[in-house]
DNA sequence: CCGAGGCATTGACGCTCATCAATGTGAACA
DNA sequence: TGTTCACATTGATGAGCGTCAATGCCTCGG
């Protein structure tokens, strides 16, 4: 009856959860951990699958434990963009809603925590403690949505790419990745350039420049497509237009 | 002790609340009614008022029932930008933080059924039911965010005036306003132009172009700076660059 | 009734960015 | 190892939009 992946949570329990502390589930009582345990497995998916798509029923819910989700809206013209990145952590599906508004699709390998929407639920309507949780996760979220809102509808490209690149340089320590490079400076970025592109509202071509441009500039060196050094993060956070303290506020989430 | 305005809200029960059956509210049992009752009050800003200020500590929380209120956040810059609209019936206020991230300010003359935030929070535990209804509302909100952040990040300034153009024509008729005109036709935009502006992340000058463009065209006719009468919701929908259903859901937020 | 000041409109100009097209690059495949 | 295909980069061009500046309009207060 359950698959290869299922076994994955049948192993360990969540307290065992290597996103546990940050997750949601935090809250949960003991007694409720046990259940959470029960209606929980571990699902994987392979970069580029469409997890949930947009005007589907939504079934799924649960946390994310490894990779990136992104988060978009296909407008009826067809151009479709990013309206959000999930990371580890991160909950995942659009609870007390029959059809999504938007689609889940895996940019990297995607190790989800999931849970049958219903069942899940279920337990908020039985754990009132965990809602609550789930409802400040929920403001912090909608404050921090519209904080990138404002950036991206009021900046240039270059304070957006700016942003980006230092947002994911303090992200990419909550992220599981093999960084075997000596320092920290290297950010990994692991959406395409057209991923990218959407996500802040322009074209991969003008990407494209403004990248090379903080290349030539010694603010970074590329890597390759989707590494990037940070040799000038003074230089970075002037580029982008944002104070430290705003960048760093928008980059905790 | 009370000040003039609390007595609007010793005449009546919550349940004469204009906005009641919209709010959050509504899920309320009638001991809870009492209770919100008893912390609850109304209080009226006018046109301009910064209510509470970005870095503030919040203190009120509250339903809007009536009047606009804009949630703008300011850069280091200096320039700011608005990152959200407060409509009648809608929550106010940020729960579970000690600090606003952004600025309110009433666009109108508001009236607020306030209340002190920690007495709010305390009535929130006790009554899990109404905390569910929070839950359920800022996931719709935070949907609804993300959709305005997709529109104002792909589309022309064209598409974005007609959508919010269309959007108002829609949300007006939710609003307590005094449209003596024959037909349902008149939108009303109390938002300045600089506001409007901000919001949709343009400048008055292009804004104002493309007002102009649409009344050329017989799309709208311009009754003064805050009315339009709407000639053409054909034209308008095809130049917002969405379909009918995505506006209408848009709309409905 | 008139003047003043804020707000909206209109015009001119330059720059950023989207678009189209071509070239370069890297990874997966046989 | 070569081929292929997706992806990233680079170039050229024009349109849309921000900016600065001037003018017009409405409202409020004297």
């Amino acid at each position: 009856m359950n698959s290869v992946a299922d076994v994955a949570c049948l192993c360990g329990k969540c307290t065992k959860c290597p996103v546990y502390n940050r997750s949601v589930c935090s809250a949960a009582s003991e007694e409720a951990m046990v259940q959470l345990d029960r209606i929980s497995h571990m699902r994987k998916f392979s970069r580029g699958t469409v997890i949930q798509a947009q005007g589907e029923a939504c079934d799924i819910v649960g946390n994310i434990v490894e990779g990136v989700v992104k988060l978009s809206s296909a407008s009826a013209n067809g151009d479709d963009h990013i309206v959000g990145l999930l990371f580890p952590s991160d909950f995942f599906g659009r609870l007390f809603s029959e059809e999504l508004q938007f689609s889940y699709e895996a940019v990297t390998d995607v190790t989800l925590c999931a849970m049958n929407k219903m069942d899940f639920e279920r337990f908020l309507g039985e754990h009132p403690d965990v809602e609550h949780e789930m409802l400040k996760a929920k403001l912090d979220e909608l404050d921090a949505v519209r904080e990138w809102a404002a950036i991206t509808n009021g900046h240039t490209t270059m304070q957006r790419v700016a942003t980006l690149l230092y947002v994911f340089s303090r992200r990419s320590k909550n992220q599981h990745l093999d960084i075997t490079a000596p320092t920290q400076l290297v950010v990994h970025v692991p959406l395409s350039r057209r991923d990218i592109a959407d996500y802040l509202g322009t074209t991969p071509e003008t990407l494209s420049r403004n990248i090379q441009t903080l290349a030539r500039g010694k603010v970074i060196r590329i890597i390759n497509a989707k590494h990037f050094e940070l040799l000038n993060p003074g230089e970075l956070i002037r580029h982008s237009g944002e104070s430290r303290a705003d960048l760093d506020r928008i980059a905790s989430h």
